[in-house]
RNA sequence: GCCCGGGUGGCGAAACUGGUAGACGCAAGGGACUUAAAAUCCCUCGACCUUGGUCAUGCGGGUUCGAGUCCCGCCCCGGGCACCA
């Protein structure tokens, strides 16, 4: 087979068309049905990689076979331009981060274009653009008059030695990334937006979204976390004070034994004053990480404060410790303990002594066991004076009564979901558009945008804009906030702006309305909560300001997978190890082709397999999309991406995976080419003889696995199908009938694919006279008709087992089949002698003699 | 630690509501064409024993005429955890 396909020329061709007809533009039109499709925009980073290849060719298949359909679809791209890399570049190489950003931006434009992808450009938005930023300051100044944004203290990760607050990224193994001094934790005053307010609704409206994963929405109900308990007061002895602490389980409010609060709390503090000991068991606590994941692992330690609280039920003072895992910013800092019935409290007691009390035992009677382990499960209250004989749900209620009675605690329902901190102490961001008095009292900055400062070179050391008085001197003598916003914030509505994107007077405008919500939502599964609860808050707020009609932003979510490779390496004399990309390592198979030794290309010598790994720097398993596209085109990497896995799981990249992709596009190539004047003049396929209706039913039967497929998103058999037509079409015998098949059979298959390889399909469908544009030519059906069969084949199986294949008449019955199964010789063997007990008949595909 | 996924040939995977396990492709082996190579085309390809069977979807149980799919209990791998985006 000698193919002239030449990818290049073509895909220049065929984007060269799509820009000249504004193919990709999107028009408000209410008489369409629209459809807007959306994937994750980027960070400009610099460069492309295969992730971001995989969401886009996700989201434009998606795009393209909804256009195909028929729909006004709309396919925006932008740029999620603020952010830590920049800063980090900047301090490495002394460039601005805007500088550094801007220019990464034009190239990673280039690179899209480059695959095709089917955007709207001229609703392009980068969100440091002062003309996109300043409408969310003025959203923040709107949440400011209704109480929605407040100043509170929270725990941040402190470098000592460079003075600034981190990220929890730049905090490696407990040190700062650039000084090493230990981190510290630090209380400072951040800006919060109250989430919380909108907790419940987030919740419920979570089963609404029928069109995301179970996995994500189950996520989300998780981080919401509501959980219903008691809020209750345990009096500190000998002092007027008291202690409020929330627990979910009152039932074991009779088992406490001792009280736990936070490092920073202030009865911590204030005990600390005249302990010495305890105010260096306080200091070390400051030491350590912010993320929960850091709290949760570490080693549980306490001190005791040497004072005590009151049982709010019997009276009895149990003591107050200082703990390490309770986090002053959550509830109120401090916990009620019960060895006996939770594990952490379980450990905690065993190691400093404290007493468990069990109280709760299964309602069968049998002890409840507490020397190995905490006995966690509800049952029956013993011990526990008025409760005696309730069961956990009874004394919830009647020990929440019994406090409310006394003044003492409430029902309260709670959230795990905090406020969202939304201010960092970070120079790439947008400015927040705060205004600080004299008097510590704050106010919203009117005179919107507030501009960040470009063309400013960061060092690492603490923000710029602190250092930078032209920007936060005012001449009244008050000062602006130096804090940016997290970058957070302004990918939580890019989503709406791409429709009101060249709007100077509002945030959105009447266009929002019309294609809003997002339609079909495509990005990576580690945004499965953060931005997406932070995305569906923010359209909350939009819709309390009158700007959007719509509860929820996104109808339908598609999570994809990561892009993984296989990493390989060589350790060093000093134990270090060397990462080798997988395209400079050669496999030695042995005759089965199973791996019996990897060797670098460079020496001959071995190199160690490292795993499957997520594509990295650090690894050094990346695979550069542009080197790959102008090797094989941009329709054999979306192939290729689109065939290897369904789009949820993840993708392990291999190299001669890819080559197969692009020997089928050339296959694909060389059918319609070589066929292209038996196709020109054909016309509808007509006096079929059998391998034509066999061929033709090939087709139609693969046409309706991939109609389906491509609904479900299932789009790797979608091209699996494809595949089988190409075989089919391939094989096809010389006959009357073959043009007209021909014709028919590439005139599906280049509708087909046209989602996944636009410019081949583009160039087929013209050059085989099929049509003008193959985007306007509507979607392949399904031919009934071209389905049927005279005959069926069914399977026999004798308990179960498979022992024959019999053909019967299409309109056989029970009875005929049973009779034409019980003829197999095969069968007869297993069924001699035995009597029938019964028989299974699934209609069109088995019958099962149980005997 | 908590939460969420995933384990099917040498490899990526398929199997629509329980109904022939391995479609489609990669790798591998054999053959054709060619002076040769590349490209292309054809055949074989889960394991084990003798036509014909037996075993096989991470492991151990269960439900069913029938289980990759449903239920119970384990093991292993990956992702997220609030200042990375």
């Amino acid at each position: 087979m000698q193919t002239d396909y030449d990818p290049r020329a073509i895909e220049a061709a065929a984007q060269h068309y799509w820009e000249e007809n504004q193919s990709f533009r999107a028009l408000e039109d209410p008489s369409r049905e629209k459809f807007y499709c959306l994937s994750m925009f980027p960070y400009p980073s610099g460069r492309l990689h295969m992730g971001h290849v995989r969401n886009y060719t996700i989201g434009d298949v998606i795009a393209r076979y909804q256009r195909m359909q028929g729909k006004n679809v709309l396919q925006p791209m932008g740029w999620d331009a603020f952010g830590l890399p920049a800063e980090n570049a900047a301090i490495k190489q002394g460039i601005p981060p805007s500088q550094w950003t801007r220019s990464n931006i034009a190239d990673m434009k280039a690179q899209l274009k480059q695959l095709g992808f089917g955007y709207d450009w001229g609703r392009e938005l980068a969100t440091c653009d002062p003309d996109y930023y300043r409408w969310e300051q003025w959203l923040f100044t709107r949440l400011m008059e209704k109480g929605l944004a407040y100043r509170a203290r929270a725990t941040v990760n402190w470098d000592p030695i460079d003075q600034t607050v981190l990220a929890n990224e730049q905090v490696i193994d407990g040190r700062g990334w650039r000084s090493g001094a230990l981190v510290e934790k630090r209380e400072i005053e951040q800006w919060f937006v109250r989430i919380t307010d909108y907790a419940q609704e987030l919740l419920d409206a979570i089963d609404t979204l029928d069109g995301w994963p179970e996995r994500v929405r189950i996520m989300q109900r998780n981080w919401i976390g509501r959980s219903e308990g008691v809020s209750m007061d345990f009096a500190i002895a000998g002092s007027d004070q008291v202690l409020g602490i929330y627990t979910t389980r009152p039932d074991t409010l009779m088992g406490v034994t001792y009280v736990a609060v936070a490092a920073e709390h202030p009865l911590a503090r204030e005990a600390a004053t005249h302990d010495p000991e305890l105010a260096i068991f306080i200091e070390e606590c400051r030491q350590g990480g912010t993320s929960e994941a850091e709290i949760e692992t570490m080693e549980k330690k306490g001190y005791r404060l040497g004072i005590h609280a009151v049982h709010p039920v019997t009276g009895e003072p149990v003591p107050i410790f200082a703990a390490n895992f309770v986090l002053m910013g959550y509830g109120t800092g401090a916990v009620m303990a019960v060895p006996a019935h939770d594990q952490r409290d379980w450990e905690f007691a065993e190691r400093y002594g404290i007493p468990k009390r069990a109280v709760i035992r299964s309602a069968d009677g049998a002890p409840c066991g507490i020397e190995q382990a905490a006995f966690t499960e509800r049952g029956v209250l013993f011990d526990s004076g008025p409760f005696d004989g309730l069961t956990s749900e009874q004394a919830f209620d009647a020990i929440a009564d019994w406090l409310a009675e006394r003044g003492k605690g409430d029902k309260r329902i709670n959230f795990r979901l905090r406020d969202w901190g939304v201010s960092r102490q970070r120079y790439w961001g947008c400015p927040l558009p705060v205004i600080k008095r004299s008097n510590d009292e704050v106010r919203a900055e009117t005179d919107l945008p507030v501009r960040l400062p470009e063309d400013l070179v960061v060092d690492g050391s603490g923000s710029p804009l602190e250092r930078m008085a032209d920007f936060y001197a005012l001449p009244n003598g008050e000062t602006r906030e130096t804090d940016t916003f997290d970058t957070f914030f302004e990918s939580s509505w890019y989503y709406a702006r791409y429709c009101s994107a060249d709007c100077d007077t509002a945030m959105l405008d009447e266009r929002a309305r019309y294609w809003l919500p997002v339609d079909q939502y495509v990005g990576g599964i580690e945004h499965a909560v953060l931005h997406l609860l932070y995305a569906r808050f923010f359209h909350k707020l939009m819709r309390d300001e009158g700007l959007v009609e719509c509860d929820e932003p996104f109808a339908n979510l598609l999570t994809q997978g990561m892009v993984v490779a296989e990493t390989w390496f060589r350790e060093d004399a000093e134990g270090r190890k060397h990462w080798f990309n997988p395209a400079e390592v050669e496999a030695e198979r042995d005759d089965k082709g199973r791996l019996v030794r990897a060797v670098l290309a460079a020496d001959g010598q071995p190199v160690t397999f490292g795993g499957v790994e997520k594509m990295s720097k650090s690894k050094n398993n990346g695979v550069d999309p542009q080197a790959l596209t102008e090797r094989y085109g941009a329709d054999t990497v979306r192939l290729y991406t689109m065939f290897t896995s369904p789009p949820d799981q993840s993708l392990e990249w291999n190299d001669e995976g890819v080559e197969g992709a692009f020997r089928f596009v050339r296959r694909l190539w060389s059918l319609a080419i070589g066929e292209a004047e038996a196709i020109r003049s054909a016309t509808v396929p007509t006096a079929l003889d059998e391998a034509a209706r066999d061929a033709r039913r090939e087709i139609h039967t693969a046409l309706k696995k991939a109609l389906f497929d491509y609904e479900r998103h299932q789009f790797n058999t979608v091209v699996s199908a494809s595949m089988t037509m190409v075989n089919v079409l391939y094989k096809l015998e010389p006959s009357p009938a073959r043009a007209g098949v021909l014709r028919e059979g590439v005139g599906i298959l280049l509708r087909l694919l046209a989602p996944i390889a636009p410019h081949v399909t583009h160039h087929l469908w013209r050059k085989l006279g099929l049509g003008e544009d193959i985007l306007g030519a509507g979607w392949p059906r399904v031919d009934e008709e071209a389905l049927k069969q005279d005959a069926v084949a069914y399977v026999v199986q004798v308990n179960g087992k498979v022992r024959g294949n019999v053909k019967v008449p299409a309109d056989a019955d029970k009875e005929a089949i049973q009779a034409a199964a019980l003829a197999d010789e095969q069968v007869g063997k297993f069924i001699a002698g035995k009597t029938l007990r019964k028989v299974v008949v699934v209609p069109n595909k088995l019958i099962n003699l149980v005997a």
